[in-house]
RNA sequence: CGGGGCGUGGUGUCAACGGUAGCACGAGUGAUUUGGGAUCAUUUAGACAGGGUUCGAAUCCCUGCGCCCCGACCA
């Protein structure tokens, strides 16, 4: 893409009404627009960015069997009211509508509900199970405090899965499937040594113990102990004796840090097929209970982890995975060999935003930096009298002059 | 939801004593300029909303709305 043609434009100045870092960057750099607390527009950039990490995250589902599917965001009461959690005593950040004749709706904050209930035309017996549904779609709760840029907002773009197995043991099979899942796309994100598994409160969901993935961070909201040798962490909430000796895990071998959920896994048992009267007939054509697992990670939330973490002060810095581009190239004043690089690398299949304005150099390095671009090509006459383009990694401060046939040979294309 | 802070052009501004709304950035135009947000000229554009006090309100008061922070909450 030509940056001339890019309608978004760079800032100086952060605005004012934003604090956090991955709010402050992704705004100047034109990534996102705040449309009110905790409601963010996704412009170009930052929907391409977006994009690719719901790709790694559909990939990862798909690779442990999960179907997609989409669900709708309006919700009949009904369904919620059979689990007891339509009545705002018992869930209170609901957004709550109304059809045109009075009926009462809710606008999705979860799916449990309208997943079982869709499920129940299909699931009668022990031979459908096990199976793994997911979907990647905005979810809205009414956040009493809505914070932290992109960590924590009212509407969000979430990945939810759930599965339905015959009984537990299938169940906990599926479950550490998706747990393993889950690592993989943290490690594709560059997250993976900072992510971890975090035991913690299932909430009204389960008695059980819930697993959190925690991505380390200061800016986090949760109080997380870790032990670095089994790689697992426990959630200031559940920290009792009791609960570490269930979890042998052993307080002196513990570290207090701060951490982002960045994912969570949930044990439902039978609880939202039993109250939506969904049930499957065994070998013997007896009735017996479903067991289901939910599992969620926030996608537009991670956008702003990643944000957040590997910035530096000249901008962000994305992950080569995940970035707008793979390569931002800046022409300095030599169109027609810019172009024809541009030509060059986009036929090798390689995303390539082209800096073609007519501003100063200054400006486009500056730029560059900001947007975040993970190498930066310079076409300009001092690069082509020293033999070709300056190539430089965005997270690193060295650069090189070399020809374009061997960034293609380092770029593997 | 409790507490605190704050609302001035598109953006920023610990700019303005209750008395002419200023500066910078951006954007437009023209010129110069191309290795770190370059320079000059010129133009553009603003008090969150409603009420009150006052001869006069950006400034004081009330109400509402919005935003940020701390806490509580967070399926």
């Amino acid at each position: 893409m030509k940056q001339s043609q890019l309608f978004t434009r760079t800032k100086k100045e952060a605005p004012s009404d934003e604090v956090a870092k991955n709010a402050q960057l992704l705004i100047r750099a034109g990534f996102i627009h705040k449309e009110m607390a905790g409601v963010y527009a996704y412009m170009p950039l930052g929907l391409r960015v977006l994009e690719n990490i719901k790709k790694i995250v559909r990939e990862e589902m798909n690779a442990v069997g999960g179907q997609e599917l989409m669900m709708t965001t309006l919700q009949p009461k009904e369904i919620w009211e059979k689990t007891d959690r339509w009545d705002d005593a018992k869930v209170d950040n609901w957004f709550k509508t109304k059809l045109a004749n009075g009926a009462e709706l809710g606008v999705g904050l979860t799916h449990e509900e309208p997943i079982v209930d869709a499920v129940s035309n299909y699931l009668n017996s022990y031979k459908d199970m096990p199976f793994a549904v997911y979907q990647i779609q905005n979810k809205f709760r009414n956040e009493k405090r809505a914070k932290s840029g992109l960590l924590r907002g009212r509407e969000f773009l979430m990945k939810d899965m759930y599965t339905f197995c015959r009984d537990q043991a299938q169940h906990e099979q599926e479950y550490e499937k998706i747990v393993a899942a889950y690592y993989k796309v943290y490690d594709r994100l560059g997250l993976g040594d900072i992510t971890y598994r975090t035991y913690a409160d299932g909430g009204i969901f389960t008695p059980r113990f819930s697993d959190e993935f925690q991505t380390l961070s200061e800016v986090g909201e949760d109080t997380i102990y870790v032990d670095e040798k089994k790689r697992v962490a426990i959630n200031e909430e559940i920290l009792t004796d009791e609960n570490l000796e269930k979890l042998d895990l052993k307080r002196d071998e513990l570290v207090q840090k701060k951490g982002v959920e960045v994912g969570n896994t949930f044990h439902l048992e039978s609880k939202y097929t039993n109250a939506l009267d969904l049930y499957y007939s065994d070998e013997n054509g007896e009735k017996q209970s479903i067991v289901m697992g939910c599992y969620g990670i926030g996608v537009s939330r991670l956008m702003g982890v990643v944000a957040e973490l590997f910035a530096d002060d000249k901008g962000l810095v994305w992950p080569e995975n995940i970035a707008p581009f793979a390569v931002h190239l800046l022409n300095l004043g030599e169109n027609e060999e810019a172009e024809k690089i541009y030509a060059e690398l986009k036929s090798k299949g390689i995303e390539v935003l082209l800096d073609d304005r007519e501003v100063s150099a200054g400006e486009k390095f500056a730029d560059s930096d900001l947007i975040g671009i993970p190498w930066r090509i310079v076409v300009s006459k001092k690069s082509l009298a020293a033999g070709g383009i300056e190539v430089k990694k965005r997270s690193e401060n060295e650069s090189k002059i070399m020809t374009v046939e061997a960034l293609l040979q380092m770029l593997n294309k």
